[in-house]
DNA sequence: CCGCGGGCCTGAGAGC
DNA sequence: TGCTCTCAGGCCCGCG
């Protein structure tokens, strides 16, 4: 499901019911994500007081007051949903717009603000992980990813920086979660169409022979960080499985301009264009062969 | 080291 | 109605 956006809408769902909140029961009832629980997990993380809820690329980071990170990751199916007191809580009695009320409920958090807190997964591509925060810098899931698109240290220099002598086309590059964190397959797509560069250019051509940016590079930098804060403020994009935490849907995707809009045409002011759909690297990508080049 | 393809899972939708 | 096939917002791993 998510990429960027939907992950820091969950946040932003997540943080004033947590923050500040003691768990006061974990049920996992199931453990076997795409890495299985640690048979300690409900025990280690009953008790202890939420500090804070971040984000990092497409990880989530609950910091617990015993000093260990609750890291929480929604592969492509998952969410997290949030029920006050009053509603329906009890844990697996969730009841969902897409009525399989409870079914996928793998973990289900009881806070002390009297809010329950839901993650669901169906195909179970998303992990939870516990590790002391003093192993933040050690974690190999955080190690190798490249800088936050909306933080300081993304800009051009550093882009074609990282894509210097790469041998691999530029949706591919910017998919690489080494190269710059948080994209995935609708952002890139988007902010390729919005930066009027072609999905199928070698990630190279970003910097010059010395490995300082195009002058092109700026304007995709650019064009990322727009599409990412629309998409932030619009709640995410909901195809399938992405909700806020308050079960509302997120709008954006009524913004894509390329993404699942084949044989439409291109949005590019004066473009005659027609989106196409292309598999690179096992996923589909949409563009406008026209205007990207 | 790098880049690629397979695999992990379930469910929705299309076509027959 | 029901079957089969394809595809889906991600990412680790093993191979060459």
């Amino acid at each position: 499901m998510p990429e960027l956006p939907e992950v820091e809408t969950v946040r932003r769902g997540l943080a004033p019911v947590m923050e500040g909140a003691r768990f006061d029961k974990v049920v996992a009832h199931r453990g076997d994500l795409r890495w299985p629980l640690p048979k300690d997990f409900a025990q280690r993380v009953e008790g202890t007081t939420v500090t804070g809820v971040g984000r990092r690329a497409k990880y989530l980071l609950v910091d617990l007051s015993s000093g260990d990170v609750l890291l929480m990751h929604l592969g492509m199916s998952g969410s997290f949903r949030v029920a006050q007191d009053g509603q329906a809580s009890t844990p697996g009695a969730f009841h969902y717009a897409r009525s399989d009320f409870g079914a996928h409920d793998h973990v289900v958090f009881r806070m002390s603000s009297g809010a329950t807190v839901a993650f669901n997964d169906p195909r179970r591509f998303g992990c939870m992980k516990l590790f002391p925060r003093e192993m933040l810098d050690a974690e190999p899931l955080l190690r190798a990813l490249g800088p936050e698109p909306l933080g300081n240290a993304f800009d051009a220099a550093m882009l074609a920086q990282a894509c210097h002598g790469k041998r691999t086309n530029l949706k591919a590059a910017l998919l690489d979660q080494r190269v710059v964190a948080g994209l995935g397959n609708i952002y890139v797509c988007e902010a390729l169409n919005r930066s009027l560069l072609s999905p199928k250019r070698m990630a190279s051509t970003l910097a010059t022979r010395s490995g300082t940016p195009q002058p092109r590079t700026e304007t995709l930098v650019d064009a990322i960080r727009a599409v990412l804060n629309s998409a932030i403020e619009a709640g995410g994009s909901s195809l399938r499985d992405h909700r806020q935490t308050s079960g509302e849907l997120g709008y954006f995707q009524h913004h894509f301009r390329v993404y699942d809009r084949e044989g439409k045409p291109c949005p590019t002011r004066g473009c005659k264009g027609t989106i196409k759909r292309i598999v690179q690297s096992g996923r589909s990508t949409f563009f406008c062969a026209v205007c990207q080049k």
